[in-house]
DNA sequence: CGCGTAATTGAAAAGTATCAACACTGGTGG
DNA sequence: CCACCAGTGTTGATACTTTTCAATTACGCG
């Protein structure tokens, strides 16, 4: 549920390091609860998450937060905009102090096409996207909340520390009072 | 809900024009009711949706199919195995007959490397999957099956006579009774 | 006609949402 | 030092939605 991409962040930084003060890049930290994106806007930048945990959701019409992804390192949001030269679909907030750096949409792009190496793992981390989104909704769909609590915590042994309830229980796409009794079910069973 | 990219469609016939005879692609014709794909192998080639319609979906543990798209002209599908080098996650199936181009996996990499148009069109077809799967998800989770519905007849006004209902139930990850429930009241409401 | 597949419907059970009240925590200011 | 407040987490009762199970009908085709 954590995404990462530490292939990616490595080569990234290495890139940094080989091209000393690459106009176009700049590093930022953002504190806890901070917006780094809002929904339907246009983006300047497109970021790679260097340390730090945000959550990407989606606000629907009626007021309603949809959590896509917590991303932490290495994770790279606002390429889809770039890509598709449109306004941002999703909000991303910052759940704990987050360090980005911020490349400008233009240079990603440039660097999209000039560098093989940056392409082909920019082509990998959209499959990735694709194939987590395609994984996790299926069992999100097929499972019932507890089952899904369970399968989270696989992956996040300490998710109940790390992400507050109200996220999760966005992130699930239920009601607070429906992760509560799921979690409780779940620790009668001595399960969680 | 049928997704399409008649862009990228027409870019790779007129590839196909200009470089007669390419080796390593070969058109295919299924018939209905046929498997392009089968989840968890290794696939050969990457596709490409001449004409017909086919449905993308993934099985569970225990049986159940979750639909992850349906997928009409100028879609691709194998191209996220082919870029992350992985077994399939879906099966494909056609549920009309469908005419595809079928690219050698490898021919299909190389063209990604060697082919700037067609890297592009690749880097914005995963763009809008990743794009489509979050909004589609979204407003799945925040919205009741009626709603689903209606969303869908937007698109789609017949889908009703195109896409059976067992299919359309594992589209919107319900069961066929809830659907057929959902299908009722709509029609009583005169809303459909 | 008979067979298999797809579609329909009812009743009861399971799962989830809604609403509303209450508890805990860490500030902040009098 | 304590009262107050806002944010976060917890719980119960009830209503609603969806699933499960089972029985029945409709349709296309050899």
């Amino acid at each position: 549920m954590i995404r990462e991409n530490i292939e990616l962040l490595s080569y990234f930084e290495q890139y940094l390091i080989r091209n000393k003060e690459v106009k176009g890049i700049k590093k930022h930290i953002y504190e806890k609860n901070e917006e780094i994106f809002v929904q339907n806007s246009y983006i300047k930048n497109v970021c790679i998450l260097k340390s730090g945990l945000v959550k990407c959701f989606l606000t629907d019409e009626s007021g309603k937060d949809f959590i896509q992804e917590f991303f932490g390192a290495g994770s790279v949001f606002g390429e889809i905009e770039a890509i598709r030269n449109t306004q941002t679909f999703c909000t991303v907030t910052t759940i704990t102090t987050t360090e980005v750096y911020e490349i400008e949409a233009v240079f990603f792009n440039k660097l999209l096409q000039e560098n093989k190496k940056f392409n082909t793992l920019i082509l990998q981390l959209l499959s990735n996207k694709v194939y987590n989104k395609a994984m996790r909704y299926s069992y999100h769909q097929l499972h019932i909340i507890t089952d899904n609590l369970l399968q989270i915590k696989e992956n996040v042994p300490d998710f109940l520390e790390i992400i507050p309830k109200q996220d999760l229980a966005n992130y699930l796409g239920v009601t607070l009072r429906s992760l509560n009794r799921a979690v409780t079910t779940l620790k009668n069973e001595r399960k969680i």
